[in-house]
DNA sequence: TTTT
DNA sequence: TTTT
């Protein structure tokens, strides 16, 4: 069987790292992929979807080092599903995207950064790129 | 921004298939993707991930057509996410894959049909191969 | 940078295994993607491409065991071209596709197997979904 | 039977464009996708493919339009392989990737545009984006 | 060279 | 809820 999801979009906010008592370190955080089309009326409209992600372990690190609000990142993983209750006993279902792999096409410009510092990801995100964390 | 999902899984009931007053065709269902791993204690571990699946006029008709309980399917598509409200006025997320192209890989087998039915699939799906439908 | 390839399709002949003088396992094989279309006059045509495919280590030895002519399998990894010469001294491309993952979608059934032997397969590829092989 | 090629990568030099008797516009290009990894020796190696990539129609007045050398392009669709003779008469074979959908990710900059145009990418890639044009 |  |  196979699942997998490939996204490139951008990063709604910094990514939420944790820390399980495991020692196991997480990173969470959301992806938005839009889609321009034209409406009935000839109209160009555009649709957000908003992803939530969630990578563990060394990806996780490297979110944390790497990834900020918003980044521009390729990104594939798996589709999983989990249910759970909230406070009130009422089930709820949630759907994340685990990523197996993920590589940043151009870190966001900040305030004080005025360059292009797209030049700087490849570095960045070339730190992704060994053998172990490759699929391929 | 890209956001393709790709499952090869099979289906755990028949479609269900809607017209819209407008005349479009809606199928949808559900596909597992399981995966089996070795846990901690060495032990395998089979995970089933249930996706909920959507497709439209075309596609709907011959997942009418050809798809069933059982059904193993390569399809691929987007992610997408909506909110919604309970009776309650509860707020709810659903999150659906929308097929963009689906192809049998093997119809399930029933039971007055001790033989392979994988071999008529081919010729079933080929049905989905005209120039139109494919993304490529 | 990404470069991925998705095949599904059909064995053209076994693989061919080589064992390298470092003890690396090498199975190559060949495989069909055929595309159906109407050309302009409405008939149907087929085109059939025909990949080369190279896998290593463990894979090439669940290829060994598992793959065999007419086998349909779902592979992924990337594509990779070299260049050499040959015996007049001539330059030559080759272009294959590593194998970074594959899973059997149906076995052949060969002559002495009047039954559906995609029953079996799923118990053989279910070999490769060890935590190790899988991307994720 | 699926075929489908994934790549990110930069174009080497502009495409090359041409328009054939029937009116159809072809464009020409190729693309680097870099791979860093460790050897034996714990040194960094990179490993860069070079691609050959056709598109056609609109994807060619895209390309042409859009697409230089240096710039990081998305882009998806399936590998072909075709024969033929050179002048001596020799057997050739030529892999190419026949693109079905692409994405600019950043333009090339030049040197009379000192920002970042990767912020103009989105509009001109997004000229891209009408449902004709997406897969979905 | 596969398969339907 | 599928399948092996």
């Amino acid at each position: 069987m196979i699942n997998r999801v490939t996204l490139v979009g951008r990063l709604g906010a910094d990514p939420e790292i944790r820390t399980l008592s495991s020692g196991a370190m997480v990173a969470k955080f959301s992806m938005a992929t839009s889609e321009s089309y034209k409406d009935r009326s000839g109209e160009w409209q555009e649709e957000t979807q908003w992803h939530d992600v969630v990578v563990w372990r060394n990806l996780a690190e490297r979110a944390q080092q790497y990834l900020t609000k918003g980044s521009l990142v390729y990104l594939d993983g798996k589709l999983t599903h989990r249910k759970w209750q909230d406070k009130e006993g009422n089930p709820r279902k949630t759907t994340e995207v685990v990523g197996a792999f993920f590589r940043i096409l151009d870190s966001k410009r900040d305030g004080n950064d005025s360059g292009d510092t797209s030049s700087s990801a490849p570095a960045a995100g070339g730190g992704m790129e060994s053998e172990e964390d490759l699929p391929f």
